[in-house]
DNA sequence: TATGGCGTCTGAG
DNA sequence: CTCAGACGCCATA
């Protein structure tokens, strides 16, 4: 096994153990949900009862995003374990139950109950058509909806977003609907279908301030009255459209407060309204900038599903000055400069023909030729049999050597225990396809594009390998040796300290600190393989106990991310 | 009466 | 203490 392949899978090594230990599924998922450090289903409740309900019951005094903030509510880890557990969801169909009694605070929210309000969209596992089933649903009226985020990266089972809204909004929302898009089979029980002929949209996490200063970056003249700064909401976030009016004194009372605003006279006059024009201070845009760019980050999920129009985020947002966050995947120039090594090296069977259009590589912008090249230190990529994370180029270029078939890794211990027809079904309409979507829309992606010195700090880097590593060794050193990084690799945990981390390999030896700078790029390859084909790393999760790998992937951005 | 500007209060961090 | 949101008051067209 190459370098690379072991530093690629070694950082997936914590989420993905305990996913594994999932098999039989059930009790490590129960526990992992039930654990406050790595799971809260009553925060994210809590979480979501700031971000929605409050505002449909003014005066509970909450702001958008503070539920987000809650570091008891939300952490980037805590999000990716609830991808990747839907991901082992499917994976372990049997568990699914357990898993959401372990999630929702009030499991009927969740089931088909009776007594409980109408039903929310609810995925099981049909082991007997070896297919994902929707149950109490909501009729499907999304096709309205273009562009909605939803449909570019929420998979036919219950998306982590969704699971998040169902589990805690007490109102009703059609999010909820619309997250049954994509879904296998559909059964009406909504009683008021009209409720369903608008979708609705959660409120903003962003601040008042945040979109206000979205309102006015996007303006011509960068100055708006406060009526237009209402359209822009309204027409950007359409929560708004339906929100009791008491968010316009909020935006109003924003505009008086916030240094970050100022009144401009208004020079037209064309109103026949008194009013000003409201501009952005100058001096304040850059930390308003670097505050969009937070909150875009701590859940880039619902901030995309908030929006009217998904895609005009980049536009709204703008570019992030301090970091290069924004660059489309493909962009990120340590990753391209990869790219075209693993290019030069290796052939991969997960080729283009998984590609889907809109997923061609996007043209490398003026990023490219501004910043510098990272080294690039990544060994060609061997044939091995358990080369599960051999570096595989993206989609549209020659393949990689030594990756594994689409169809997964035979040595996989979960390869076989998928129930027929499973794959397929969620390979080719969106299970892995919308996980991939959520990296590739989401700021995770971007996010490892800007990985800061301090985060690829070898010794801070050395320390989370450290707690990765145990927790594999741990949590199941079945799956640690065969799945991920391959027993041959792993090292001891008492023989190195973690800031000089040797690993043992096969036929050589390696320094981890070597890997531990290509993790990043690493990362970013494994999100941009996941992200192209399907593939993780030449493997297609739900083949493969890729599920695993994706939340290991997960996990190990977030890891990153949440210490950034 | 609708709208805009702004002050106060409250809750969370 | 700071910040953000909810709410209310007042001025104005």
């Amino acid at each position: 096994m190459s370098d690379s392949s072991l530093c690629s899978s070694s950082h997936t090594c914590t989420l993905q153990a305990n996913l594994s230990t999932c098999e039989p599924c059930g009790p490590s998922f129960q526990q992992m949900a039930e654990s406050p450090d790595t799971f809260s289903p009553r925060a994210a409740a809590l979480n979501r009862r700031a971000s929605s309900s409050e505002t449909i019951n003014p005066g509970s005094g909450s702001a958008p995003g503070r539920g987000l903030v809650d570091p008891d509510c939300f952490t980037p880890y805590r999000r990716q374990f609830r991808d990747g557990a839907e991901c082992c969801l499917q994976q372990c169909p049997p568990s699914f139950g357990s898993l959401q009694d372990a999630y929702s605070p009030d499991a009927s929210s969740l089931r088909c109950s009776s007594d409980a309000p109408p039903p929310t969209s609810t995925i099981c596992w049909d082991q007997y058509t070896g297919s994902v089933q929707s149950s109490c649903l909501e009729t499907p009226t999304v096709a309205v909806e273009p562009n909605s985020f939803l449909s570019q990266s929420y998979p036919s089972y219950n998306s982590p977003s969704s699971l998040q809204q169902v589990s805690s909004r007490p109102y009703s929302n059609n999010d909820q609907a619309r997250s049954t898009k994509y879904s296998l089979q559909t059964i009406s029980t909504q009683s008021h279908p009209e409720t369903n002929t608008e979708p609705s949209f959660p409120k903003p996490i962003y601040s008042y301030s945040i979109l206000i200063f979205m309102a006015l970056q996007s303006s011509k003249t960068g100055s708006l009255p406060v009526s237009e700064i209402y359209s822009f909401m309204t027409e950007h976030f359409p929560y708004f459209k339906t929100a009791p009016d008491g968010w316009k004194n909020s935006v109003r009372h924003n505009l008086s407060l916030n240094k970050c605003f100022e009144k401009v006279e208004n020079k037209n006059g064309n109103s026949s309204r008194k009013g000003c024009l409201w501009a952005l201070n100058p001096a304040k845009v850059g930390k308003m900038q670097e505050e969009l760019h937070k909150w875009r980050r701590k859940d880039p999920i619902t901030v995309r599903r908030s929006m009217a129009r998904p895609e005009d985020l980049d536009h709204l947002v703008g570019p992030r000055h301090d970091k290069v966050r924004s660059l489309p995947p493909y962009t990120n120039p340590s990753l391209v400069s990869r790219m075209t090594l693993c290019h030069s090296t290796t052939p991969s069977p997960c080729g283009p023909a998984l590609l889907r259009p809109h997923q061609q590589p996007i043209p490398c912008s003026g990023y490219l030729q501004l910043l510098p090249q990272p080294p690039c230190h990544i060994p060609p990529a061997t044939a091995h049999p358990n080369a599960t994370f051999a570096l595989r180029p993206p989609c549209g270029l020659p393949p990689t050597a030594g990756v594994p078939s689409t169809a997964g890794h035979l040595n996989s211990p979960t390869a076989g225990k998928m129930p027929p027809g499973y794959d397929s079904v969620l390979q080719t309409e969106c299970g892995i396809r919308n996980m991939q979507d959520l990296l590739l829309e989401g700021d995770v992606t971007y996010d490892l594009d800007g990985f800061t010195p301090s985060l690829t700090d070898l010794q801070l880097q050395g320390n989370i390998w450290e707690e990765m590593r145990e927790d594999v060794l741990v949590s199941d050193p079945q799956v640690s040796t065969t799945t991920l990084c391959g027993s041959s690799v792993l090292p001891d945990p008492r023989s190195h300290n973690s800031s000089n981390l040797v690993v043992r390999q096969t036929s050589e030896e390696t320094t981890v600190s070597a890997c531990k700078t290509e993790k990043e790029d690493e990362d970013a390859v494994c999100g941009q393989n996941l992200a192209e084909d399907g593939c993780v790393n030449g493997l297609h999760p739900v083949a493969y106990s890729g599920v695993e790998n994706i939340a290991g992937y997960l996990t190990s951005c977030t890891t990153f991310i949440s210490l950034m």
